[in-house]
DNA sequence: CAAATATACTAAACACTGTTTAGTAAGCAA
DNA sequence: TTGCTTACTAAACAGTGTTTAGTATATTTG
């Protein structure tokens, strides 16, 4: 019998819609101003229904990190295309610090907030998101060093060191931490930083 | 009449009695868990009284961040003493790093909640304490390149990479994000990135 | 088909939160 | 002693995440 499929259909169907104007008033609004019963208007449903589709508000959050992560990772897999290990890297910290720019709220959700790895936490789960990001910074990085622009053998610590640098730039930025220039030149700030960083892994790492 | 002056002593004393209170729960129980009503129970005043002395909840967090810049500053300051200004830059980068292990709680509130800004923004006043510490370490290197350590004449962007990658350290490790390392050797790996970071700057600033 | 059961949903409550308002009691000045 | 100011608070306002108990509806069973 198709009732017992046609039911696991709207239950998945039901998560999407939840999960989607979760996503809608979380990006307009912020993490902090969204609320369960804002949610649950938006759907026009109780704010009880949603806890019958997710534990709590972090394993909701934790749904929209997953595909943050999804996004973040199609964005930076166009870099592929390009076949000089370097300029690839290059090309991936463009792209990283685009998508942080464009998607401050997602960027939060994946590498600063507590909530999400909390979920993980007590799911006894890995980070898998956060692993096979990482995991592809990696994957460049050895091309790198197989092509001979790096001489450092250590990836895990030469990819620690290049995206904490990354991480912190963005992150300065984000949280209205780079008061040393005007407004109007942070862009301009974070490129010129950007270019003396990757000089440096260039010609030392 | 000393009267109005005894008022001001007062004044000032209940602000250190409220915040010295805030600070406590604060660091005990972390920031998102510390409500106005359990600062007042504390000091056993009603939640109202606070009003009457802090505008609101972040203009106490950014009290806070006040004094944790002035302890941060205080431990960084050791440094001083050191001679050798590469050397100096080092322990200032270990000092860091140990303040920011040490204080995480304090740490965020300096670096990466919005809370403080917000105050700062609509007091139309600049991240004093900020660019303080920004000073201190555009100092240090200043004089790497004056010892002829460093090549790179950009102070505002050598500092502002150098801090950058610290802060994502840090920020990593902080908010569980050093996953690609188990929980025991994780300070190890962070300890590396270190050394591997700061031979790339000798080597190429 | 009717009765029993399982499912989907919600109203209302619980225990909180930051913040404001209106009112009281004490201290001080005239 | 009267009038005024200051310090303080009880109670309310408007929210928050989450749970409980109960109600319809849908499905399965006798």
């Amino acid at each position: 019998m198709g009732i017992a499929e046609r039911k696991e259909r709207e239950k998945e169907d039901m998560r999407k819609l939840i999960l989607n104007a979760a996503r809608k008033l979380f990006l307009e609004q912020g993490y902090e101003k969204t609320s369960i019963r804002g949610i649950a208007d938006a759907i026009e449903y109780s704010p009880a229904t949603i806890y019958l589709y997710y534990k709590d508000k972090n394993e909701l959050l934790f749904a929209l990190h997953e595909d943050a992560f999804l996004k973040m990772m199609q964005e930076l897999g166009q870099v592929r295309s390009i076949h000089d290990p370097f300029a690839r890297l290059l090309e991936m910290g463009h792209q990283y610090i685009k998508y942080a720019i464009e998607n401050p709220e997602l960027y939060d959700l994946m590498f600063i907030m507590k909530a999400p790895m909390e979920t993980l936490a007590c799911r006894e789960e890995i980070w898998e998101d956060g692993l096979k990001a990482f995991g592809f910074l990696k994957e460049v990085i050895t091309d790198c060093v197989n092509a001979g622009y790096f001489k450092n053998k250590n990836i895990e610590i030469s990819a620690l060191t290049i995206w904490s640098y990354m991480h912190g730039l963005v992150s300065i930025y984000l949280k209205n931490r780079m008061t040393m220039f005007q407004d109007d030149q942070q862009l301009q700030g974070m490129q010129q930083s950007f270019i003396l960083f990757t000089s440096m892994i260039r010609d030392s790492l």
